[in-house]
DNA sequence: CCGCATTTCATTTGTCATACATTATGACAA
DNA sequence: TTGTCATAATGTATGACAAATGAAATGCGG
């Protein structure tokens, strides 16, 4: 047992976090689910690789004394944890770590903890990639399966962007025009996505906004809402991929190349 | 409380290992020792719906003695689906079912529970709607980024599909192939969709293998695999799409026109 | 007497401490 | 090598208490 001298805590943002210390400190990294919106964030020393993959962290009762808390609320914490993908407990040889492929990435809380010690750009890059694939064909079975509710909120989001004052506001009509797209394909497996989307981009809304066209944006939009709403599927996939091409055209004039650049070229055979 | 007399089950916290399978019912996992074998094993009755979207569910204390377990085992169970964003539970005022929006349908669990309640058509129908948005930039995405050892993967479930003598050995190769070819993709938010990938279809691969016309669809893997390992992301593009179609049209032949079917039509507006 | 704010209360979740059961690992012996 | 056992870790059970909160009860002013 080598494990770590009290050093391996399970949501040990160890000195990142400012003010903390004190005597109550460990327990809310710990137990990430009562993460609260408003809570610090500092957790979750997986996510940030300090404990190897495949490797055990100390046993439940140590956890207990190094951040003196109950063992049920370890307990709960680890479930948490496991729910997520992240580790797994067997009964006597402890609880290891996962290989990263199989922990859930589109959990809202792996994917924050993940906001907060990557390289944002790098993130928002792989998340657009994604969007790039997925929200054209979500906007064509939406032409082809909403219903009017479903309408109905893609048009109050566009009027919301429409009528926006404040950036933050603009941008959390964006964030609902877009969602409602996805639950508007019917298709429940379109869902995560779209919350992953939330997610992701209410933690750094203040990259895309400010620098984006608003009113060529507002078009696009409309584009977008109208052939859904008119049960055109290829006009749909159409004008979503205008308008997710000028918004990566955007995020890349303000983030600059490191946004355009895919993230690993890794191998350049042949 | 008009709730459950007795009917409302909490889903257990099975492990999240894709492999694990089996047949063990989940609710032996709540309750391992009072699980009467003549008790039905019906599980997590909040994703069947039995339990209204919005209601709370009986106090803990009550679902203890409903079962007859203790509270750590609810409490644990709880947390589970806490995790999973099932549910969420407040002081005073109980346990919640969130909105189905909100609870994240990629996890392997919850896409079990699905699995047993839902038409299964249906369901593969809306998996293959994502696997049709996805898959194809996926491939795109992996012959830009691939590795060799990602290459190695993929070819090694091209010779697998080969190699296989029987169904199951067949459906396996199957499944790691397209794995590979997501985690190719040197993105993580990729990832997940592989996961529930593997799931769906190990779940009920006896669907698709058998009427499937194997020389094609090898012929096809190949292709796909050989436009990634050559770099050529618009091939590997249309290779996927090609393999795609053809798949489809497998699983209509197979199961009949419920499959191609849209899950909801739900509206024609104009 | 009625309406509203405040206080109190009771219910439910959250946490703690301890004991016991189960299980897999690793060592030891045949 | 193989079978058995000790051991250490997780899984479960139980009971008690703390904290939070929604709702009823109460007090005050109109």
């Amino acid at each position: 047992m080598k494990c770590g001298c009290a050093r391996a805590r399970l949501g040990g943002g160890a000195g990142t976090n400012p003010s903390e210390a004190s005597d109550v400190p460990d327990i809310q990294r710990v137990a990430p689910e009562r993460a609260q919106p408003g809570h610090r964030p500092g957790r979750s020393s997986i996510v940030r690789g300090e404990i190897g993959v495949g490797e055990t962290l100390p046993p439940e009762m140590q956890i207990c004394e190094m951040m003196d808390v109950s063992r049920t609320v370890v307990r709960e914490a680890i479930r948490t944890l496991t729910g997520k993908g992240l580790i797994e407990s067997r009964p006597k040889s402890g609880t290891r770590v996962r290989p990263p492929e199989q922990w859930n990435q589109l959990d809202p809380d792996v994917l924050r903890w993940h906001l907060e010690t990557a390289k944002i750009d790098r993130y928002l890059a792989k998340l657009f990639q994604l969007r790039s694939a997925v929200e054209p064909a979500a906007a064509a079975l939406a032409a082809t399966h909403a219903g009017e509710d479903d309408i109905a909120r893609i048009r109050a989001g566009c009027d919301g962007m429409d009528t926006a004052k404040t950036n933050e506001d603009f941008v959390a009509a964006d964030i609902k025009f877009h969602q409602a797209i996805y639950f508007a394909t019917r298709n429940e497996f379109f869902w995560p996505i779209a919350q992953m989307f939330e997610i992701t981009l209410r933690q750094s809304f203040t990259i895309a906004a400010p620098g984006s066209h608003r009113p060529r944006a507002l078009r696009e939009h409309r584009a977008v809402l109208d052939a859904i709403a008119a049960g055109d599927a290829e006009a749909a996939r159409e004008a979503t991929v205008l308008l997710l091409a000028h918004s990566a055209d955007d995020l890349v004039r303000i983030r600059g190349r490191e946004f355009e650049t895919p993230p690993a070229p890794a191998r350049r055979k042949r």
